[in-house]
DNA sequence: GACGATATGAATGTCAGACAATTAAATGTC
DNA sequence: GACATTTAATTGTCTGACATTCATATCGTC
């Protein structure tokens, strides 16, 4: 977690331990840990220090704390919600932060995706398909955003991968769509690739509908061509200027 | 990141404006915060109050602090190793704390290690062909705890996804994989269901030599379901007794 | 006895100030 | 110029205090 040169610091060591105790069920969903002085005497350490390893362990949503009489520090369940917003920031960040090609990274967030087409045709719901025909409405509309088309794009690739049925496969696949829209967010949408997108995103609804997997799997190859050709569109442009 | 019925705490929304500006690019990899000091001043809290909301950047590795003069606090760079520790750690817990069905687990491993299998016979290497292989040799050890079965296991499959030669997409698989394996661990392998993984494996690694992606989606395939077998068992015999 | 207001106590949240430990740079010495 | 020493900046930790929150117990009134 830190890094290695440095001696970790009490507050890591102490957060660290408790982290085992949790990710080992020695701790269970729900379970309040000692107060912060108990905790505190039992390391052998101030309060300070005890607070600072117990912040850690907020900030990946493994405790919750509450206040008042018989508050204290609570093993936390995590949902489906905090901990795909945890895998958003992490793969984002490592998406931003490593020179990694706007190629490689469609290519892995499509392949990805296409996990997820089998099960989706096989288990769609009509209210996930009207849900992704709205955001195909979305993104027809006139005088839309880039980060507005972007947004939609996401939110109906999300729709896609729901209609897995799958909510670890959801969690999953929204991570690695999710994290792409900063890097889609450096492209400009001209009215003529909107459309395109567009048409690919009815055929992805018109496959699933029609429960026929090649074609969804077809679509979603050609978006992906076509969103590599955007990038490498928006390179090129940068390199000359 | 915290409970939305407590209002945040003030550590809690400096980490917040911190770890907004870091992902939002206007904190960029290698800047240096303001010392401990001064960005109490600027928020006008205490000291400590800053260095938990430190403390929770660095639990998610955003930030590495050094100490000494011309020390502080650096946007760390996220790297690959880092991030996929963090992924695992949260998808773990999410498969231990939701009552999630070995199978549907199962369900969404599996349809995400498929995601590969294309890449992988086209990009396929001869090192980590021999890596597989390699592992499936420690497999067929005699008298191996189910542990080190599980840990092999894994590594096989690591190498297989590595096989695609994205890294992007090893990142994301290698989370699903892992995440798994505290499941897996509930499961005694006897020699007979060892033999029969231990044969899709051969499977799945001449498949890619000969790159017939089909005949490695076969066996995945086949895995899957018998790994689910397997799990339904575990579960069985839990039941009665 | 019932019920509402109040006190109590335990816990987290925050603060202020101090000291220790670490480290790079400045300074001094040969 | 090379090497040892001092210095200053910064994080890591400790101490003790007070503020805030909240379930429970207590008290007073009817």
């Amino acid at each position: 977690m830190e890094n290695p040169k440095t001696p970790p610091s009490l507050s890591a060591k102490i957060a660290d331990a408790i982290r085992t105790a949790i990710v080992d069920g020695r701790l269970l969903v729900g379970d309040r840990l000692p107060s912060e002085s108990e905790l505190a005497d039992n390391h052998g350490v101030s309060r300070a220090t005890v607070r600072e390893a117990l912040k850690r362990l907020a900030a990946q949503s493994l405790i919750r704390t509450e206040r008042g009489a018989f508050g204290g520090a609570f093993i936390n369940h995590l949902s489906y919600a905090e901990a795909r917003a945890q895998q958003v920031t992490t793969s984002t960040l490592l998406l931003g932060m490593n020179a990694i090609s706007f190629q490689v990274a469609c290519e892995a967030r499509y392949a990805l995706e296409r996990s997820c087409t089998s099960l989706a045709a096989e288990r769609r719901t009509d209210a996930l398909l009207a849900t992704m025909r709205s955001e195909i409405d979305s993104q027809s509309t006139r005088d839309l955003s880039d980060e507005a088309f972007c947004a939609s794009d996401v939110a109906f690739h999300r729709a896609l991968v729901d209609c897995a049925g799958n909510e670890v496969l959801s969690y999953h696949l929204a991570g690695s769509v999710e994290a792409m829209q900063p890097l889609m967010n450096m492209i400009t949408f001209t009215a003529r690739s909107r459309a395109e997108i567009i048409d690919l995103h009815r055929a992805i609804v018109s496959g699933l509908e029609r429960r026929d997997v090649a074609s969804v799997d077809r679509a979603l190859a050609t978006l992906e061509a076509y969103t590599i050709t955007l990038g490498q569109t928006v390179l090129k442009a940068r390199a000359t200027r």
